[in-house]
DNA sequence: CAGATGTCAGTGCCACTGAAATGC
DNA sequence: CGCATTTCAGTGACACTGACATCT
């Protein structure tokens, strides 16, 4: 049984395991924010999962809700999702009815977005979870070091944003 | 000429207009999370990318340079790469003679990947740029928030990792 | 005309699922 | 037999590119 896995460079009886030892690059900033982030994303896609929703969903119809309605482009701009997925987002809620599209009479090419009533029913189940899912996501921190630590993401943040 | 632009519910003369005023959830954990992930992500792959390499390729060759040669299972399960991806990332280091692909002589399901002298020197290419780019991601911290920043991300990454 | 708008088709990266063949 | 290893085919989320027709 040549099974004590993989000890390349040392005697067979000590030495790491492949399981253990993280590697170098675990301790990046860049790799922690990713991972972070990479749960971050998994807790709040499985609360919006229950309602059938994912992130474009609620970005949109929540930016709907705090602006009103508004054209496809503006939707975009204020969301950040891209034009041309803005276009997919829109059509899925459409299907629910969760949104409504017409034609903007005072700008032919615009199409004017608002929400319907079961949209803004649908993001109102939306909002319990992702609350639940920040919590969830900060659990290891105090109430002190969740304020430092959203202090400095959103100044990292910013400081990217601008370019 | 109707170019004042998009002031759906409000008078034509004040009020944001749409490029301002951040929506709400613009202000969540999750949301401050994943976009500096993915400002930190463009930054890496932007230092990768003139080397023609992705974060897979890096993890990779970075993790055989410090572990020494292994099965693709084993580095599988070091690199947090899901096995199936494995193949391929591997395929296109093979395909550039950064690694080495044996049969294992020991175990003929496995392969024994090895790092070539090639892919030494590709990794060496790669850490400059990586370490340069974590620094401008967190350009706007002091050192001491640095590490503070570090730190509760590496906790909250335990715990999530911890399941 | 330059520029904005909506649409469609496609790409890239990372992560994951499911299945199959082979060997331990 | 159950289990590990390698491989292939496909999916999903998010972001982005390029092109095109329409309209201001």
């Amino acid at each position: 049984m040549k099974n004590a896995p993989q000890s390349p460079s040392e005697g067979p009886s000590e030495g790491p395991s492949e399981e253990e030892a993280p590697a170098a690059w675990q301790g990046l900033p860049s790799w922690l924010l990713t991972q972070t982030a990479h749960h971050a994303h998994r807790l709040v896609t499985d609360a919006f999962s229950a309602a059938g929703a994912r992130g474009y969903h609620y970005r949109l119809l929540a930016t709907l809700a705090e602006f009103g309605p508004s054209s496809q482009a503006g939707l975009s701009r204020r969301t950040g999702i891209h034009v041309s997925d803005t276009v997919g987002a829109l059509n899925e809620l459409a299907d629910r009815a969760l949104i409504e599209r017409a034609p903007d009479p005072a700008d032919r090419r615009r199409n004017v977005i608002s929400l319907t009533a079961e949209g803004e029913r649908q993001l109102r189940r939306l909002e319990k979870p992702l609350a639940e899912a920040q919590d969830e996501l900060l659990a290891p921190l105090s109430p002190q070091e969740r304020r430092r630590f959203t202090d400095y993401l959103s100044r990292v943040l910013d400081h990217h944003n601008r370019r």
